[in-house]
DNA sequence: GCGCTACTTGTCGATAACGTCAAGTTAGTA
DNA sequence: TACTAACTTGACGTTATCGACAAGTAGCGC
């Protein structure tokens, strides 16, 4: 199980190093703090090495790119540019109800300003 | 090192399960093929485990958040798989003076729903 | 008190990821 | 050819996480 997402990580890995930030095994592996072999390992898509929770941590933040992106959950590596917005964050906390109103209320204020939908 | 994001794991993991979704470890245990004791050893603030490349997935998927997250690498919960909720797509169209009015209203629904801070 | 649910804490052996190292390959350049 | 850089592959012992299990605590209704 989870065979697939393995071998999603190591591509993604690999082309976020070279196509999105230019860099060697070895210049990523100074700026992990991990051993440019590891790297390699990681990014074998037949190997059998899985990051632990600190590598990965230290993988996606020298990168740059969200843990989703590099695990397959997101298929974008930047997050949300609103992502820390308090708007967005308060409406998580929100009941369904309330939540359904204020996307009904959204809705009305759009519409008010581009008559015609 | 990295001692700290394990804490704000803990927190965060257990936040989303009771908070978030309202599940009990059991439940989440269920969704997530792992055993409820493992669950409780990750939410212990003071504990070691960490979750491996695969239980960090099904904790992120079953609990609908993301890895960012739980790593404590972003401050919001919501990602990506969002972004195509008709809420976040309308509230980015609509002007400053009604994307302020929606946030205040936002934020009296919240205080609504948890009497005192 | 009893029973029940939710959760905690610790231990066990097995498995998996770790860093390190050695020995390779491959491509480019002199 | 020789040399270098970038990377691969496999093996080693160490350490961490794994699932499973036992025994515990805390709260709540009866």
């Amino acid at each position: 199980m989870e065979e697939s997402s393995r071998k999603v990580f190591a591509e993604r890995l690999r082309d976020s190093r070279e196509r999105l930030r230019g860099l060697t095994q070895a210049q990523l592996a100074e700026k992990t703090g991990l051993p440019s072999t590891s790297i390699s390992h990681f990014e074998n898509p037949e190997g059998t090495r899985k990051p632990s929770f600190d590598n990965l941590r230290r993988l996606a933040n020298a990168l740059e790119v969200t843990t989703d992106y590099l695990l397959g959950r997101s298929d974008d590596h930047v997050g949300m540019p609103v992502a820390n917005d308090a708007l967005y964050r308060d409406v998580q906390n929100l009941t369904d109800a309330d939540k359904e109103f204020a996307q009904l209320m959204i809705k009305k204020m759009l519409e008010k300003n581009q008559p015609k939908g």
